[in-house]
DNA sequence: GAATAAACGAGACGGTACGTCTCGTCTTATG
DNA sequence: CATAAGACGAGACGTACCGTCTCGTTTATTC
């Protein structure tokens, strides 16, 4: 369980001593950005970190268990531009659009790091649930929203599986993105949502 | 790329000096495998396959790169009881079985392995690039073929981008293996395959 | 050049940072010295340091660069106990004392030693170097008090090369002891003194 | 005890099998020369010698015990060309003759030579035994002789432990030729017998 | 304005795995 | 059957990163 800073609810009645610096947080947080944007997770080591952010590792460690913590911390920080879940009034075109703008993203250093998040949480289960807790769930939320439109205006089957559905539409460009076995674009994203509404039959 | 034994084709003039010893190559592949049954594999070391196999680290390290080459060679070793592509006359009885038995495999030791080359491959691209020629390769290609008879049966509309489809039916498998958001079971299989056939509309 | 702690010289002023941990340097150099009492400096493994002293091997390789410096400095912090330069008032006696101390001190545990940082010297120039510094040196500044003593009171004739006398007086016994051709004990260091001191003719 | 083939002798009756080839031997310790030239006996590797040889590390660990006795057996073969020893009728000028000469040898190849024995001997007492049976007691042997007519003639003193006075000589030589603190040439080898004659009184 | 308390930088430290190296032995095919 | 080619086990090497620790310093709150 993170104890990143970001957490943090403030309790006016403030403890004795000199107060958390909000610079340092901040520097450690923009710096394990920059450094993600040239290696992967296991290639960015704390000390890196460290150095770059002016930070001591010593801090770093007070504030989070270990690097993998810091760089979601990172990713989260840096992506409260929310993607706004789209609502044109059609299920399909909200999908197609939606699904577009995720590839958009995960073409970008998002998708990176949503790899390396994947690749650390293999061999951290307790790392790989935060994950679940701090970013799929909110997206998956949102997702479910216009799924919940879609069937409220008749344009979805009833009696469909949400949960199977939306991964029947996230999964494939995932899958793609992790494995690099075929292309990941604007098309690919229109014939995914495109085949899941119209079925292959 | 692996210079592992497993991809030895046999000249017959036999090369002067000790020939290669075949005890010790199985002797590392079967050590690997029973340590990934254990751990992950940035928790299997190369000296505890050295020692478990009692084949010297220098003797492994002469052979395979690195461990991960070590663990696909296992990996792909232990699955030539190839996984048999069902033909039963019907495309959605042939991708529900077939989907079914892929789910059993992923849900036992053969999927922590997969999902760890995945993660592996986050952070070494050569190696990403050799698990889809060596391993996904095969296994799409297998899949190809029940596409084709679909098509050709007339059960799956003609037009549709295969690769997209096969993506739509394996993609949230292992998406949900990966991220471990969802449960994974036949009946997930058999929805999934259902799902794609008939669309959501 | 050794960064070996028995140079540090204090600036009060301390650093920022943990201090270095003076347990830790006293504990490496004390089981280098117990180390090379039972094998030569080849059979002292950095690893069998480090588990002997409790310290870690990155500690001592970041303190000494090989550990034939480690053992250079052990055995010249085990040698503080300086060996007090003889004044009798005879040069001739001066020198049979002290090749008789030289002698008792290289038929011991201290002579091993000289005789590892030779050898190690052959194959590493810039130890050998060092070793010249650090030992020889302050050796031969002390003979050579004694030797200018000797030449002030007419004992010594004059116009003589200090250096080769010297070396005629303790090469011998180097060559004795690395060779091993031939005893070493009370009776050679004075009869060596004797004919240096009376020729042959 | 070294099984070197500059000790076979051949006995006429060929058995049967292929002969040992005598080109190997040679090869062998020409290699080993040539290598000893550019390293030191620890940057030898038994691999390189069989590189360079065209004689495989087998058949070289067939017939030497290790690479120090190849070396040996080298060094020795090269010195076939006898340094003989200077009879003029005065000892002394007998001695200062021959020191040069040592001079003159150690201060090139074999000298080198020379000390990656003695280094080598320092851990292993076996083959420094070795190396003052095949090498020092031929040469001491030869300075004996010198000895013996110089005490005969009247020019040496009776009554002197002639091994003392040998090594009072070569000694310093040795001595400087380990450490390195000094000059080695002709000048101070005339210096060294002439003082060793006279005394320093 | 002192005393106290926490956060911080610098960086030393133990632990552990890495991948490389050399040694000396062993195995196999060839001459 | 001696040899070359070369695979092999053993084990030390020196490096790298991890996460912990110990300092002395800085910044705030409380007495």
């Amino acid at each position: 369980m993170s104890l990143g800073p970001a957490q943090a609810e403030l309790p006016p009645p403030r403890r004795p001593g000199r107060q958390r610096s909000l610079a340092a947080q901040a520097a450690v947080l923009d710096a394990t950005c920059r450094l993600m944007e040239h290696t992967c997770l296991r290639g960015v080591t704390t000390e890196a970190i460290a150095q770059l952010s002016g930070v001591s590792k010593a801090t770093i460690y007070k504030w989070w268990p270990n690097k993998a913590q810091v760089a979601l911390d990172a990713f989260l920080a840096s992506m409260d531009r929310d993607v706004p879940t789209p609502d044109t009034g059609s299920a399909l075109a909200d999908f197609t659009a939606q699904l577009k703008s995720v590839v958009g993203f995960y073409t970008g250093p998002g998708g990176r790091a949503f790899c390396q998040f994947i690749a650390e949480g293999q061999s951290d289960p307790a790392f790989l649930a935060l994950f679940r807790e701090r970013f799929l769930q909110s997206r998956r939320q949102e997702a479910r929203g216009m799924w919940r439109r879609g069937v409220a205006r008749g344009e979805i089957r009833a009696g469909l599986d949400s949960e199977i559905v939306l991964d029947l539409i996230y999964g494939p460009v995932i899958f793609r993105l992790l494995a690099g076995h075929g292309p990941l674009d604007d098309r690919e994203a229109e014939a995914i949502v495109a085949t899941v509404f119209s079925g292959i039959r």
